[in-house]
RNA sequence: GGCGGGGUAGCUCAGAUGGUUAGAGCGUUGGAUUCAUAACCCAAAGGUCGGCAGUUCGAUUCUGCUCCCCGCUACCA
């Protein structure tokens, strides 16, 4: 491995539209801070720089929801974000933001520079205008009737009534979200990056990174299989940096284009030397990011700093899977999250126990479940049971029996040379853990420290020597407070406040890696301040508490998730008569080969059997549904899907959860029976 | 359907470029102990490493097929 003299280490930069949860945090901000707090303790040479990224549409949506405008949207939510991390002690040495000026500045100069240097291809694209608004609109502002499932609401990228994926010209009946007028098409030029024009070069970069997690190297070799396509790096959007260009108003630069250069721009707001820590040769690059993020931090930023040149490629990028919580994917839409702010309200001081379970459970390899059961656990049986256990029999046999003085180093009881022997592989294996990011590895033998200490007091038994030979019982102690002291020191990076807490009462003021280990740290004869019980007990009523918080927010959100779709447009009569709705009788029911949600049915309309297939196979069993009695549309055209017709279509009821259920006849009924 | 990730003790997860008894934490059971937040310490039980087949002297680790879970994507309601 190449020898690095400074490491620049970024995460993520999170999006201003909406406050930050446990997610986050397990993704890439804590494993980021220990990463960078274990290297300052090894006094290396690390900037830790992030920041949020206020630009692209969701933002100027939720701004036009709201009533602001995108800078006050993003003003708060950098507030409250930046607060939150400040709070759980994720310790940046910068947290900029992209709407500053200098982001601007040096976004546009790297923009300038590939303009320049003819390295976009530029393109004339038809996009929808809104010529009342005099904009174009992005994918997101453009509502329409899906042409899928037919229902109004869908948006230009997709309808999240039936979920499909849409582009913005295959709405019906499109409308401006801005104005509501219809929107024409009109030619508009975008600047493309040709990433295919990179391919080789990406692919020569990524193969020299054999040690990359399986998952990033995964993902990352997929993309190249397909094969790259240029990317858009403009936007007709007025929020965002602008195109330093004349004649491109109302143009801003694509987010994912000027969101990495962030960490650029942030660092130069931190140190005259930003330009070291991105293009020097021995300067090391670390992205933690989230799985989500892979493709843009592998791929598509490489892409841009080779066509730029100069610039540093990342020398890892260690992403995380995804935290799930109580076994359900994290949603914020759905409110399905262990929000940070709200954690600090219900659990005031306990920041380092959420930091030690998301690290104890860190989606490393692959999701990961955070339980409220699990919290507790990791809080009683290790932090309070093991740790905080052993730091207050340290103190507490001192305060009682030594004045709160450290003892004397006298007469050994034979089990010390061990001990030596145990604590000194410890900072090795750390090393080897944490250079690695196996940062959960690393956790369990940090509290190794702690491990040792209990099962060395239970051993030495001071409290009996204690009565005989009280020179010897203070050796005991006397090591057990220097085993304190290297517990501080190796959980610093994990537990931050609580190592902190600890440093005070053992009035430890610089704390070097290479201190875990020595046994002369803590001099004899120095006042001790007990620091009280580190950690406390968390009830089941505690935990009951935030469990029902969840539930109750998931059933809130399943009510306000019934929102009755509006009245469509009224008919006449004819119209309604052309619809030929009838009973008929399942008779045969398959799963479709190759299809997760079509069902091949056999209907017996009372005059023949019909072919229908129906998209229900996430909901009903075929077996379960032959000889139901249901209602149909008897007279739609014929569709082929999947190489077969189908010859009608099932009418089904969509409940608030999404699941359907057949619209049956209240008594039997034969089949063929007209329904009006 | 395509691509990627994963299926290992009751739970949450490690691990093996193929090789003697497959690991950790928690949980369970038994023992010991009382300095300590009924915590600590010791010990034990508990796994045919998703299924089938192949390569091999030998596979849980490699190959093929297959089933299940997650993500992206396609098709589709």
């Amino acid at each position: 491995m190449a020898e690095f003299s400074r490491t620049t280490v970024t995460a993520a930069l999170i999006y201003a539209n909406g406050p930050i949860h446990i997610g986050h945090l397990a993704g890439c901000y804590l494993p980021a801070d220990i990463y960078v707090r274990f290297l300052r303790l090894q006094k290396k040479d690390v900037i830790f720089v992030s920041g949020t990224d206020e630009h692209g549409v969701p933002i100027t949506i939720k701004a036009q929801k709201e009533g602001k405008t995108p800078q006050e949207v993003v003003d708060y939510y950098y507030k409250e974000i930046k607060s939150s991390f400040d709070q759980f002690g994720i310790s940046f040495d910068i947290y900029g933001r992209t709407s500053d000026p200098v982001h601007h500045k040096i976004s546009q100069d790297f923009f300038l520079k590939l303009y320049e240097e003819g390295k976009f291809v530029e393109e004339t694209t038809m996009q929808y205008f809104d010529e009342s608004a005099n904009q174009f609109l992005a994918d997101r502002y453009i509502v329409g009737d899906c042409p899928s499932c037919k229902q109004p609401g869908a948006y230009g990228d997709q309808c999240e009534k039936c979920g499909t994926t849409l582009s913005p010209n295959e709405l019906v009946n499109p409308k401006s979200m801005l104005s509501g007028a219809s929107p024409v098409l009109k030619p508009t030029k975008n600047w493309f990056l040709p990433l295919d024009q990179w391919q080789p070069a990406l692919t020569e970069y990524i193969h020299s990174h054999p040690e990359w997690k399986p998952n990033v190297l995964g993902q990352v070799k997929s993309w190249l299989q397909d094969g790259l396509k240029p990317r858009a790096m403009t936007r007709d959007l007025n929020w965002g940096v602008p195109i330093p260009l004349l004649g491109t108003e109302g143009k801003v630069l694509y987010v994912w284009f000027d969101a990495p250069i962030g960490y650029v721009s942030m660092t130069s707001q931190l140190t005259p030397d930003w330009e070291t820590y991105w293009k020097a040769k021995d300067s090391r690059i670390v992205h933690f990011i989230g799985k989500d993020n892979i493709v843009f931090h592998c791929l598509i930023f490489p892409a841009m700093c080779l066509a730029h040149g100069g610039y540093q490629l990342a020398d890892q990028v260690p992403a995380n899977e995804f935290m799930n919580l109580e076994g359900e994917k994290i949603s914020t839409s759905r409110n399905w999250a262990v929000w940070l702010h709200e954690y600090l309200v219900d659990f005031p001081g306990k920041q380092d126990v959420l930091r030690y379970a998301l690290t104890a459970s860190s989606p490393e390899t692959k999701d990961a479940d955070f339980t409220w059961a699990d919290f507790q656990t990791k809080n009683n049986s290790e932090l309070v049971a093991i740790l905080g256990n052993f730091v207050n029999r340290a103190f507490v046999l001192i305060d009682k029996n030594f004045e709160s003085k450290v003892p004397v180093k006298a007469e050994e009881t034979g089990l010390e040379d061990e001990l030596r022997k145990a604590l000194v592989e410890i900072p090795a294996k750390l090393d080897a853990a944490l250079a690695n990011y196996k940062f959960r590895d690393a956790l369990v033998l940090a509290m190794e420290v702690a491990r040792i200490g209990n099962k060395y007091l239970a051993e030495a038994e001071p409290w009996k020597i204690i009565k005989e030979n009280p020179a010897k019982a203070g050796t005991v102690l006397n090591y057990a407070i220097q085993l304190v002291a290297h517990a501080s020191i190796a959980l610093e990076p994990f537990i931050p406040f609580t190592a902190e807490r600890l440093r005070k009462a053992l009035g430890l003021e610089d704390c070097s890696w290479l201190e875990i280990a020595n046994f002369d740290l803590i001099p004899a004869g120095k006042t001790l301040q007990n620091p009280g019980l580190l950690f406390e007990k968390i009830e089941d009523d505690v935990i009951q508490k935030q469990i029902d918080k969840l539930a109750q927010s998931k059933s809130s959100m399943e009510l306000a998730k019934k929102e009755i779709a509006p009245i469509k447009e009224t008919i006449e009569f004819d119209d309604f008569a052309k619809m030929d709705i009838r009973v008929g009788q399942i008779v045969e029911a398959s799963k479709m080969e190759k299809s997760k949600k079509l069902l091949k049915l056999t209907v017996d309309d009372g005059i023949r059997t019909r072919t229908i297939l129906s998209g229900i196979a996430e909901f009903f069993e075929p077996e379960a549904i032959v000889g139901k009695k249901i209602s149909f549309l008897a007279n739609l055209a014929p569709r082929k899907m999947m190489g077969i017709d189908s010859e009608g279509m099932i009418l089904m009821a969509e409940d608030a959860d999404g699941s359907l259920a057949f619209m049956q006849p209240s008594k039997e009924v034969w089949n063929g029976a007209t329904i009006r």
